[in-house]
RNA sequence: GGGGAAUUAGCUCAUUUGGUAGAGCGCUUCGCUGGCAGUGAAGAGGUGAACGGUUCGAUCCCGUUAUUCUCCA
């Protein structure tokens, strides 16, 4: 049975059992502060669990891409070292939303695994919550006495909390779990000793196959528990997993799906699976990694140096290091490898062929990164071990090592393997102290602490009315406070709201509350787990009032006619260069808009005037906003509304067109095009490859911004006396400057070398001593290059020379070498005692010093000194 | 979000208690060769990212900003 039967076979049984199959949500979460990539199937239904909506339909069932790269059983490091870690796995769930509960789940599970995938029964192993005091949870009978009717009392196994007791986070929805474990060791093995000794032992061959959670708790701050209104299903079965039993492989890299990699990858580095120990993880761990990278970059997620981009870049660089490392590949391989997946899951993941040519080519362009990182890198090792060498140490300093790690982004284990080929090793300790001093300091940094919501009014559903109002009678339902970084603030859910919460690139609304005179300033509007939360520093004084909510009018105005503006602009941009332009980002606030989109080259000065030109004829056209709420998704695709890739929509949509250009969007717009005013481009620019950026201003912004320009231009016009051509009276201008600033370099040599012939005539021959002391008319730049052809030019030389320019003067001295060695003199240290005299301060080398000083007067008697000093 | 680093000639990079800004490649001119490849010589090319501070003096020390790299969350 290949993967995609299996996938297939399960979305049909749960079908026939009444559910709704779903599409995958992303693999990248947008709106959810405490997540950054989906780690489980129930994450896209997080809003249910925890009551902030009601589902449409109470069963649900999908297979979930999901990434992992720490938890319990997952760090990035462990990926590919052993053959059933994944850092990205695609997950079976089926959900209830307070329908059915453990009799059916459990039922229906075994039907699937027994009967569907025909698993033998005496291969399967179950385990079930043991309780725990301490929570007061009792053990959970309930679901022992369902699999009591299928499967044998022993092969039922209690377990702890730790396994067997799933919570979402630190509070909210919870409650115990009952694990499906599979055996496939062979047969002989299983006789010899039973599996039940080896469940949640690690085993490679004896493994978890499907869990299901029964939620029925509310986890709260203080740690208590409390039941929920309603009982909740959630379950989920790794796919990778799955397909190994049932394709009767022992690891998971042996199925279907990760064989065509590997075999790529066999192709393209010659070394065979299943030879080396080694091989065999660089093999996996790219296998493994090419898909992450590939999935995340369709869904919109490039590789970047904050967030969830860095993970995706760590992820990338350790694929690209095994391949280096081990594989003894040194030019970009995974933007290859990444087209080969592309065709092997392009299927059920469409993403994959739709956006093949950014994938590889963004993930081309890292690898080529990565292996500048790493020359660099090498370069600065090679100097670290040098120096080590040079101090007969055998031990690289765990201080420099890290440097080498953090700062310069060069792998350890490759520090690691350098050095061991020097005969060197390094101090992991001291490495392992420098990365947990860092790691302190960044929690520190973003260390949140929050408050158990405080709820005023049960049961309220939020409603966002911003739409139609900037104004709105609104009151509390709930508030909580939040600390970070020794700031506090508070979270308020309204009733209704007409704050836009952050979202779809668009900022989010400031303004206030008002009740009684008492203003309460809302400095953000955010969303989280599509609730709208509004944040203020101070709680009203009485949170239960009614208020008056009063959104900031200009900024959310101009913030409304930059998002029409960007609709406008990216219309423009696909008729203009072409429909394969695809949004992969936008930025919109008061200021400004950003908009980040595929495309393979530059936007040329032609192509960007065109765009500019379309925008504002269609913001002349004075086109009206048609706006269509509570849009079916299918409706909405069959208008031809455009969909971005990444992003998550609910059931029903809404649908935002102005004449041609179509739109889902969740933003505010302006009524009528024309209340844009005026569109001006500012910058165009590249943010990765095949992504370019560009950067455009509207309404009063733009016009104040051509106003000034206007307004400048003007003034220098005038200065030049109106000339007919500007621009070239302006170039004619500095070249001319050039040129005069060379003539008078010339001069000043010239004149130099005059003061020098002057000088040469007076140096005087005393006691073996080419001896020169004089006053000077000439700068410090100059004197210095004299004296330095003039040592060239005598032996035995010894000069001083005074200096004034404007209320300054200053003293050089300058020492032939074989003088500062046989009289043991010192330029610098001279120059500190003859600096007195000009009322200064000075130094240098021995052979050379400077000094300067406000006192010109004493220039003579500084030069003296200096003669009698030298001299005699 | 927090930390570390980088920014020097067209390109790749040197330059250690702050005291004369350099190399390789590329470019220009000239020479050798019938021409090319090659090679020899000379030369041009620098507000040392921007701004401010400390200092007699800053590419170097300090601060701010910009851009880029990098690690951590």
């Amino acid at each position: 049975m290949t993967t995609h039967e299996i996938r297939q076979h399960f979305f049909d049984f749960f079908e026939s059992k009444g559910h709704k199959i779903v599409p995958s949500a992303p693999m990248v979460v947008k709106n959810d502060p405490t997540l950054m990539f989906t780690n489980a199937g129930m994450n896209q239904f997080k809003d249910y669990f925890l009551g902030n909506n009601v589902p449409k339909v109470r069963r649900i069932a999908n297979s979930q891409k999901c990434l992992r790269v720490s938890g319990k059983h997952n760090d990035l490091e462990e990926v590919g070292v052993d053959t059933y870690h994944h850092t990205m796995f695609e997950m079976l769930g089926n959900w209830s939303f307070g329908d059915y509960f453990k009799k059916d789940a459990i039922a229906w599970a075994w039907e699937l695994l027994t009967e569907v995938y025909k698993i033998p029964k005496d291969q399967l192993y179950v385990t079930v919550f043991e309780g725990d005091d301490a929570d007061g949870v009792p053990k959970d009978e309930e679901s022992i006495e369902i699999w009591k009717k299928f499967i044998a009392e022993d092969r039922i196994i209690l377990a702890s909390k730790k396994d067997n007791f799933w919570e979402m986070g630190e509070t909210g929805p919870c409650g115990p779990c009952t694990e499906i474990h599979v055996d496939i060791r062979p047969e002989a093995d299983r006789k010899a000793i039973s599996g039940i000794e080896l469940v949640n032992n690690d085993h490679p061959q004896v493994v978890e196959i499907w869990n299901n959670v029964f939620m029925q708790f509310n986890r709260k701050a203080d740690g208590s528990l409390e039941p929920l209104p309603e009982t909740h299903v959630d379950t989920g079965m790794g796919l990778e997993r799955l397909a190994m039993a049932l394709q009767g492989k022992t690891s998971n890299y042996d199925t279907d799906l990760f064989q065509t990699l590997i075999v790529e990858m066999e192709r393209v580095s010659g070394v065979k699976y299943g030879v080396k120990e080694e091989t065999d993880i660089a093999l996996r761990v790219i296998a493994d990694h090419v898909r992450t990278i590939a999935f995340s970059i369709a869904d919109g997620q490039l590789p970047s140096n904050t967030g969830a981009g860095y993970v995706i870049r760590r992820i990338l660089r350790r694929a690209v290091r095994y391949g280096y490392q081990t594989l003894n590949l040194k030019e970009p391989f995974l933007s290859g490898l990444s087209v080969v997946l592309g065709k092997e899951m392009g299927d059920p993941y469409q993403e994959l062929l739709n956006q093949k040519d950014i994938i590889e080519k963004v993930i081309y362009e890292e690898e080529l990164s990565f292996f500048r990182t790493l020359e660099h890198g090498i370069k600065r090792m090679d100097a670290l071990m040098i120096n080590t060498k040079a101090d007969n140490k055998t031990i690289l300093n765990g201080a420099a090592v890290f440097e080498l790690y953090d700062t310069f982004g060069f792998p350890v284990d490759l520090t690691s393997l350098i050095a061991r080929e020097n005969n060197l090793t390094i101090d992991e300790e001291a490495f392992e102290i420098e990365l947990d001093k860092q790691k302190t300091r960044s929690r520190a940094a973003t260390a949140v602490e929050a408050g158990d919501w405080i709820t005023l009014i049960p049961d309220a559903q939020e409603e966002f009315v911003g739409y139609d109002n900037l104004v709105a009678r609104v009151k509390i339902v709930r508030y909580r406070k939040v600390s970070q970084k020794q700031k506090t603030f508070y979270q308020l859910v309204f009733n209704q709201t007409p704050f836009y919460p952050e979202g779809g690139g668009q900022v989010g609304d400031t303004g206030f509350i008002e009740h009684n005179g008492e203003k309460t300033i809302i400095f953000d509007t955010k969303k989280e787990n599509n609730l709208i939360i509004h944040l203020t520093e101070k709680l009203p004084e009485f949170p239960g009032s009614d208020f008056d909510a009063h959104v900031n009018v200009s900024k959310r105005a101009l913030t409304t006619a930059n998002h029409s503006a960007t609709h406008l602009l990216h219309h423009a941009l696909r008729t203009v260069l072409g429909t394969h332009v695809e949004q992969k980002g936008s930025l919109v606030n008061e200021k400004n808009l950003r908009f980040d989109f595929s495309h393979f080259s530059k936007v040329t000065a032609e192509e960007l005037k065109e765009i500019e030109d379309i925008v504002n004829r269609e913001i002349k056209a004075g086109i009206a906003l048609q706006e269509h709420r509570n849009v079916a998704i299918e409706a909405a695709e069959q208008m031809g509304a455009m969909a971005l890739f990444g992003e998550k929509y609910g059931d029903s949509v809404r649908v935002i067109q102005f004449g041609p250009s179509l739109e889902l969007c969740g933003g505010t717009h302006v009524n009528n095009t024309s209340q844009i005013g005026l569109f001006k481009l500012t910058a165009e620019s590249a943010v990765a490859a095949g992504i370019r950026r560009i950067e455009a201003i509207t309404s009063t912004t733009a016009e104040n911004l051509l106003t000034e320009k206007a307004e400048k231009l003007d003034a220098i016009n005038s200065l030049f006396k109106n000339p007919k051509d500007l621009k070239a009276v302006v170039e004619d201008m500095i070249q001319k400057n050039h040129a005069y600033q060379k003539q008078i370099e010339v001069f000043q040599r010239e004149k130099g070398q005059l003061v020098k012939a002057d000088l040469k005539a007076k140096v005087e021959l005393i006691n073996g001593i080419n001896y020169l002391g004089e006053k000077v008319n000439l700068d410090a730049g100059n004197i210095k290059d004299i004296l330095h052809q003039l040592k060239g030019e005598f032996n035995n030389f010894v000069a001083v020379l005074g200096g004034i320019e404007d209320d300054k003067c200053n003293l050089t001295l300058i020492i032939s070498e074989n003088i500062v060695a046989e009289k043991g003199l010192d330029a610098g240290k001279i120059i500190r005692t003859l600096s007195t005299h000009i009322q200064g301060g000075g130094g240098g080398q021995a052979f050379f010093a400077t000094a300067g000083g406000k006192n010109a007067n004493g220039l003579d008697k500084a030069i003296a000194e200096f003669k009698e000093l030298v001299v005699s």
